[in-house]
DNA sequence: ATCGGTATCGACACCGTTATCGATACCGGG
DNA sequence: CCCGGTATCGATAACGGTGTCGATACCGAT
C-alpha cells in the first residue's frame, strides 16, 4: 500500500501537465495519441485510481442513479433493479441502491443521504413518503421517479401499476369462479402500502358484487413460505368453509399450497388459492399459482429511460405518468 | 424547484459564517446551542441538503462502505448485506451495493468505480478476481475484505467458510447413510467459483470413499425450482437408478423435491436429496431439506466489524482470517 | 481592575480534479 | 515566405465544503 497516488504524480511521470493527463485518462478531446497511450499506460502500470470526489466536484456531474427500495428480502426489488441497469449499462450512469426497510424515516434519511452525493437520477419505490421527503424530492435538481404504484399524488414522474386495479381485478375472477367464502392473508401490512392498496381493492371489488371477505389476517412479519403455511393452516381452522383465499404475495401463497399439500387439501377443489407478483423463481410447484404479474422489470426500465431522456434533452422535461397493465395469470389454483 | 442552495446562502441567512453554519449542520463542537438551532431552522425550513461531495473532498473521509456481491437475485447475498447494515447501523457508515454479475471483468469496473468515490472500507464476495483487481484491492488505501469463501488466497482480510469443507462435509454424510449411486446438478457452474469449489470437494469426498459420481449436470443458467425440477426428472430418466442428488444451491433442490413429489418418488425412501444455503424464505415445504448453513449474516457481521474496527484503530491493523464453520443439516430428506 | 482560561466564531488555505481560455507548434495555401 | 487555421497542450480559477488557527468576548478569580 503505497502513498496515494495523485493524477499530478501521473502527470509528472508522463513529463505532461495534469490537464493533459486528467484529459487522456477521461478520453477526452485535444490530445494526441501518442501521449494519450503513454498517459494510459503510465497510469494503468502504477494502478492510479482516478479520485471521482474531486472530478465530480469539479464538473459538476456525478454518473449515478440513486434507487431506494424498501428490501432487497424479497425477489421483487431485485428485479426492478435489473431492469434499471439492463437500460443503464449503454449509458455512463450506475445505478446505487439504498434500503428503506420499509420504514418513511428511514426512506427520509437514505434519500438525504443520496441526494447529498449530487445523483444524476433518483428513483425510488412507492408514493408515500414523509413531509420532508416530499419537499425534498420536488426540490432536488434531478429527475425523480416515483415506481412500483401509481395509486395517489407523485412528486415527479411515475411508472407503475394500480394495485387498487391488481385487488379488484383479482377479486373480480375470483367472483367470476364462483367462489364466495373467501379469505385474505397479508404480510406487513402495517408497513406495505401496496399490499394494502392490493386489499382494498380487493374488498371492494368484492363489495361491488355484495361479497364481503369471510376471514382475513394481517401478519406483521415479513413473508415466508412458512409463514405463509401456518397463517392458512390457523385460518382453514377456524374457518373450514372457505373456498379462497387471496395472499399478498406469491412467497406467501407457496405457503398455502404447502399445507394443502400437507393437508391433502384438493387444491382448487377444496380451496382455491392466488397471490401477487408472478415471480419467476417459484415457477415449477406441483401447480402453477394465480397470480397478478407486477411489470417489475419493465418498470425498472421505464424508471432508467426516463432519467436517461432527461439526461440528453436540456431538463425541462415533460413529466411522464406511466401507469401499465397488471396481467392477471390464473394458473391452476383458482 | 427553486435555484441550489448552498452552504453560504444558509449562512448568510443565519447571519453567520459559512464556518459556523457548517459545524452547526455537521453537530461539530464549538457553535452555541442558539446559534445552532437557529442554523438548523433555516437550514430545515429551505430544505438545505448538504453537498457531500464538497464535503468529504474537504475532510478527506468518506462514510460509505462499498459491498461488491455477484448478484442480488438469489436470497444470498441480501442476507450477508444484512449482516453487513446491522453492524453498520450504529456507525456513521453505510453500504452501498455494486453487482458484479458473476463476471470477472465486470467485478473488476464495478471495484474501480466503487474505489474511485475513495470509500472508508471495501468488501467482496470470493477471492477469484483479474489481476488488475488484486492490484487494486492491494493498494486500496482502506480495509478490504474478501467474504463467503476461504479457499483460496485473500489479498487481504477474509471472513468465510471453505466451501471444499463444505462439499465434503455433505459426501460424508450422504455415504453415511449408505447411499453409492449420486448424482450432482449444479448452476451457474463455470462462473461460481464456490459452487465449483463445493462440487470439487463433493467428489474427493466420494472418492474418498471410493464412490464416483453417477451423474452430474452442470448447468450454466440461473437457479430456479423449475430448473431444479427439469434437471431432476431428466437426470432421473437417463439414471433411474440413482439414489441421491446433491444440488449446488436449495432453490434447485427444491425443485427436485417437486419433481419427487409429481413423479410420486418417495424421499428420500426413493431418492435422497440436498441442497446448499440453508435458505429460510424455502422453509415450509413439505420435507425439510437438507443443507448446509453458509453463514451469510454473520459473514456480513463480521465483514462490518472489521470495517469498523480498523477505522477505530489508526490503521495498521493485523489481517483477519475467519473461518466459520458450515453446520449441515440434515433435514427429511437424507 | 487585571489576568488567564474557555466558549464562540471567522478568515484563509486547501482537498484533487476539471472547465475555460490563452499559448504554442505545426500545416497547407496563396 | 507569410498567414490563418487546426491540433495540442498548460496556467489559472473554480467546484462547495472543512481543517486550522487566530481573533474576540466573556467569565470568575485574584
Amino acid at each position: 500500500m503505497t502513498k496515494k497516488l495523485l493524477l499530478k504524480d501521473v502527470a509528472k511521470l508522463a513529463g505532461v501537465s495534469e490537464m493533459t493527463a486528467s484529459r487522456a485518462l477521461r478520453g477526452a478531446p485535444d490530445v494526441s495519441a501518442k501521449t494519450k497511450a503513454k498517459i494510459e499506460e503510465i497510469a494503468r502500470t502504477h494502478g492510479y485510481v482516478p479520485n471521482r470526489i474531486a472530478g465530480s466536484l469539479s464538473s459538476q456531474s456525478v454518473n449515478l442513479v440513486a434507487v431506494v427500495v424498501p428490501s432487497l428480502n424479497s425477489f421483487v426489488f431485485p428485479e426492478v433493479l435489473s431492469g434499471i441497469s439492463a437500460v443503464l449499462k449503454e449509458s455512463p450512469l450506475k445505478p446505487v441502491v439504498g434500503v428503506s426497510g420499509y420504514d418513511l424515516e428511514e426512506e427520509e434519511s437514505v434519500i438525504r443521504e443520496m441526494l447529498s452525493w449530487r445523483p444524476s437520477g433518483l428513483i425510488v419505490a412507492g408514493l408515500e413518503h414523509t413531509e420532508a421527503t416530499r419537499r425534498m424530492l420536488q426540490q432536488a435538481d434531478c429527475p425523480v421517479v416515483e415506481v412500483m404504484d401509481v395509486d395517489g399524488d407523485p412528486v415527479r414522474h411515475c411508472v407503475g401499476i394500480s394495485h387498487l386495479q391488481a385487488g379488484g381485478g383479482m377479486a373480480e375472477q375470483i367472483l367470476a369462479r364462483g367462489y364466495r367464502s373467501i379469505g385474505f392473508i397479508g404480510t406487513k401490512m402495517p408497513q406495505d402500502f401496496r399490499a394494502r392498496k392490493r386489499f382494498e381493492g380487493f374488498t371492494d371489488g368484492l363489495a361491488a358484487q355484495n361479497v364481503t371477505l369471510s376471514d382475513m389476517e394481517h401478519y406483521s412479519g415479513e413473508s415466508s413460505i412458512q409463514t405463509g403455511r401456518q397463517l392458512t393452516s390457523q385460518m382453514l381452522a377456524r374457518n373450514p368453509h372457505l373456498d379462497c383465499i387471496y395472499y399478498s404475495s406469491d412467497v406467501m401463497s407457496v405457503g398455502g399450497l404447502m399445507h394443502c399439500l400437507a393437508a391433502g387439501l384438493s387444491v382448487p377443489g377444496d380451496i382455491a388459492l392466488a397471490g401477487f407478483n408472478n415471480l419467476q423463481i417459484l415457477q415449477g410447484l406441483p401447480l402453477q399459482l394465480a397470480t397478478t404479474d407486477a411489470c417489475r422489470h419493465e418498470i425498472g426500465e421505464r424508471a432508467a429511460r426516463i432519467i436517461l431522456k432527461s439526461r440528453e434533452t436540456g431538463k425541462a422535461e415533460e413529466l411522464v405518468f406511466d401507469r401499465l397493465t397488471p396481467a392477471i395469470s390464473l394458473g391452476e389454483t383458482l
